[in-house]
DNA sequence: TATGAATGAGGGTTCATTCAT
DNA sequence: CATGAATGAACCCTCATTCAT
């Protein structure tokens, strides 16, 4: 007997939910303070539930770290190297990036659990890595473009890159102000000194 | 009856071997993930001698973290803000701290955990944020005496020992470079840029 | 999915087998002689198990007391304070408690244990208690009767039914005969003498 | 070389402390809920002294109970099974135990915990026994002199004797009055109603 | 004799996983 | 598929006993 459309979409929805419940729990207390008895009842589902959507505890940290993942793709592909005014470009973009890092708060605390425990999580941690090397190599083009139009100080295009995502990562880290906080915008000057624009 | 000269000294070391075990797998595994048991056998120590030694696993973790922070301290007390050449007591403070971040992998893996952690240990996060503050202090009157001097552009000082102690962080958490390697040395001018240096 | 009325009624059997194996044990070893292990041994039941129908240790050990009690309260419901003969009620009152005190060896042992620990189990102190106040101002109650109808002496109505019930407590603890010996039925006439018939 | 005369009594001196700390601890907490760390504490003495003076912790509960028996063994002495005014002699008596049965609070709880506990605690047992033995014995006697006298009605002796030391037994357990109370006074004639004295 | 550090077995409790319903 | 009871390994911690000093 198939599923009807409604059992397709009601499974659907409760695997989001277990998903959801599990990143939040997850990024709070981590992959071995989360029972999963809890993330069932954060997720309004039945504790056996959580075991016919999910193998078993680990993968469904792999998914509840992976999947939203790929939402953030479009930092990545929003970011034109082919821009004409590349500061401004940049500005945009770091702009962008400091909001959404600082709104991230509870994802990259999850991402940052993966990184300072990636021998536990290789496969997870291949796919970060994966995703920061794009988003990485979009800002080297971008960085190569402006200093061939000379509006960027010469500089290694792969090192800025890898500063500043550092820099990303390390201030989300360092930072406990809310996401609304003026704090965040302000500092964004700050940060676009790394690509060394001529002034 | 006191204890022997000999004993105390055998106490203290043994105290050690377990302090630097617990931080190793702390650092490596996690708070949950690192069972006593474990801490005991890297340190060569009986599972009860764990416990003659601390109260329990927290007051280990927290002695893990907080102990050998003050080794560190040098760090901020080096920075002379009243150095005449600002621009070279700088570089000095930037090449230094890279290369004691480098190095520091083990221990900066578990600072991160009690970052991203706060909430489940306050009293060790408090301890390493007096610390960082003091750091972000030190870093803020060498920027003004460097503004002052006019050899750094204006920008808000706070900002810019926010944004360094930031990047330090995330630096070491994005890098898995081997301290050794060549790679964290070059990154030290990209890293000056954060100070504004006149050209 | 609900579970089934079987599911239900195997759930209260092991349920009962836990409380009846804890029961027998802590009256034998104490609270602290028991380990839960062999609680769930002598159940027949995985050690588990055990967590799954009792919260705690605790809260085994209280409903292992408690819960008994339940059916002793008709040992309270059963005396008739309005008897026409009072001595003849006494008579059978006492004989009963004699035979019930002298079969409940195993709770009984039970009860003083939390009656000399009364300082570590409050709240099952509480309902112990509870319980032999009904008893005594039933007792009270009778006593008053047959000395109204003058076939008592004169006598505190309130210290009589305290030294009744002390005498039913001191002598489980005294007497290590078994519930069939034909002793205990021959201190009745003993016991009457506390509440002073007229000869 | 042989001890000073003052080394031996400080070596008894601080036996002693042992044991009243035991006794009161176990009193309070019983055999398994009483760490020997608390009794050398309690007992101003240092953890290792413990296990010079007392093999075992078994031993140590063992003394503890046995010892203090000896100041008891003049409870059964003082009873003079001839003397003339027979009832005034059991009112003495009955009097006395109760005062001191009220006072020894501590101590009986410590003997209910064997009472209750006397397949593990055998020998301790025994010991205590044959203490009860001795004093029923004693007061059987007397109650056979009052019969004899005419003074007493008729009862089996020996059912007296046991209902009799049954019944302080239970009082002490049920009763949570402090020994100051005029209470335990007050019930002085109720208990000398088991011995049936003619009024 | 006095001390207290060292040891590891044993305690209560948690929890991922399984599986019958 | 949904549920939650069943299980037992693994966790942290306690503590009686030993023993070197």
């Amino acid at each position: 007997m198939p599923l009807s459309e409604e059992q397709i979409q009601n499974m659907q929805r409760k695997r989001r939910q277990i998903l959801i419940a599990a990143a939040t729990l997850f990024a709070e207390y981590g992959y071995e303070g989360t029972p999963v008895k809890k993330i069932a009842e954060a997720a309004g589902v039945s504790f056996g539930s959580v075991f016919t959507y999910f193998d078993n505890k680990e993968t469904l940290f792999h998914s509840a770290v992976t999947e939203p993942l790929k939402e953030f793709e479009k930092l990545v592909e929003e970011i034109d190297p082919e821009a004409e005014d590349v500061l401004a470009e940049l500005e945009t973009m770091v702009s962008k990036h400091i909001r959404i890092y600082a709104s991230m708060n509870e994802f990259l605390n999850l991402v940052t659990r993966v990184l300072t425990h990636y021998r536990k999580f290789p496969d997870t941690f291949k796919e970060l890595d994966e995703f920061h090397e794009r988003l990485r190599e979009r800002v080297m083009e971008l960085v190569v473009s402006g200093q061939n139009k000379g509006v960027l100080y010469e500089q290694d295009p792969g090192n800025v890159a890898t500063v500043y995502t550092s820099l990303l990562m390390g201030m989300r880290l360092s930072l406990i102000d809310e996401p609304e906080s003026s704090m965040w915008e302000r500092l964004v000057p700050h940060v676009m000194q790394i690509f060394g624009p001529k002034h």
